[in-house]
DNA sequence: AGTAGACCTTCCAATCCTGACATGTCAACG
DNA sequence: CGTTGACATGTCAGGATTGGAAGGTCTACT
């Protein structure tokens, strides 16, 4: 239930709406904590009942204006020194990689290659994007610059876990000739 | 809905009863894909249905066996080579970091290094548990190094990157005296 | 016999997340 | 005046995920 410690986060900056909020969801937090307009909304209502955050309305319809309240503050402090981090990641890659005896030893490696291919487009998109952050934006300190370092260094784990990979898939090919690795020898009924 | 390949590629090494998958998914694909006994059988009945395994019951009720058919091996081979891998990942504690802003720079360092320690804690563990596989299990290759290796490299990298983030908000701080970065002039009305 | 513990399946409530669809304001342009 | 596009919110269906409760078999030990 982190998303409502990014909201509270991200308002005791300043207050926004959650239009804005979205933004800086999809800008700021996408690879770190991707969260959709109907979750967003939804917490937003959720955080005001619970009093840890005001609503504003400016006229009958229209833009609201969120903005944190003591108890906010108080609850946002209490998550980040006080509440043990935990974390979930879900990688199909890893998954496929587990299943590679399954296909050919070189099926298995084309498929690494072609992941440490898009890997490292990845890279460089991402420190063309550092370019133009340390050109253009010089208040774009904190956020841009960890999470561009987080994303840059995720991206280069991937691809030089893929090399050792390979290596690992190409060094049990090689003795997979005379290796039964149990193939399959006692299914079937 | 990747669970349904997980489960489809277990199999295709042999037939398994739902306890035993869960097993697997517990030891082996635990830091992978993690999932749950609900989870897991709901699947496998929708798997059933999907004509992708068989279902062989041992007696009226208990234990039900698993395998998959060439259907479910065809699906897994399509979803291996040709499905382009996805991942998710949220990470608490990089959300924390986005807003050390909000908190001291003493708290936030106090914060990074405790997460290094138990980072180097893990990076033990699993050292240890890698070390306890090359001496005893002659059969875990590509299973378990390729997830352990993953482990400690993913291990390492959160330490290094707490490494930077800890001289990023040292440099920020020294800065921050007579940088005044929105702190909160604003807000409150 | 009793009971503890591993084995094994089923079901459910609640929450989270995704991907839409629906609605409405407002400014700019032709 | 019509339309395009950015701004802005609400809502809903459905699948994914979590965390449990409940019930049944079988073996081994006391």
């Amino acid at each position: 239930m982190s998303l409502r410690h990014a909201l509270l986060g991200l308002l005791s900056e300043g207050p926004a709406s959650g239009y804005d909020l979205l933004k800086l969801f999809d800008n700021s937090l996408a690879n770190v904590w991707p969260a959709t307009q109907s979750q967003l909304y939804g917490e937003l209502g959720r955080l005001a009942d619970a009093g840890l955050i005001t609503v504003q309305s400016e006229g009958a319809r229209g833009r609201k204006e969120y903005a944190v309240t003591d108890a906010g503050r108080a609850e946002l402090r209490h998550w980040m020194l006080e509440v043990k981090p935990t974390w979930i990641q879900r990688y199909d890659m890893l998954l496929r990689v587990f299943f590679f005896g399954q296909i050919s030893t070189d099926d298995a490696i084309a498929y690494l290659r072609e992941q440490q291919r898009t890997g490292a487009e990845a890279v460089d998109h991402l420190t063309e994007v550092g370019q133009m952050i340390a050109d253009y934006d010089d208040d774009f300190t904190v956020y841009g610059r960890v999470a561009l370092e987080w994303g840059l260094r995720f991206n280069r784990l991937h691809q030089e876990w893929a090399e050792w990979a390979i290596q690992e898939v190409k060094a049990h090919d090689r003795s997979s000739s005379a290796d039964p690795c149990k193939p399959s020898d006692e299914h079937g009924a």
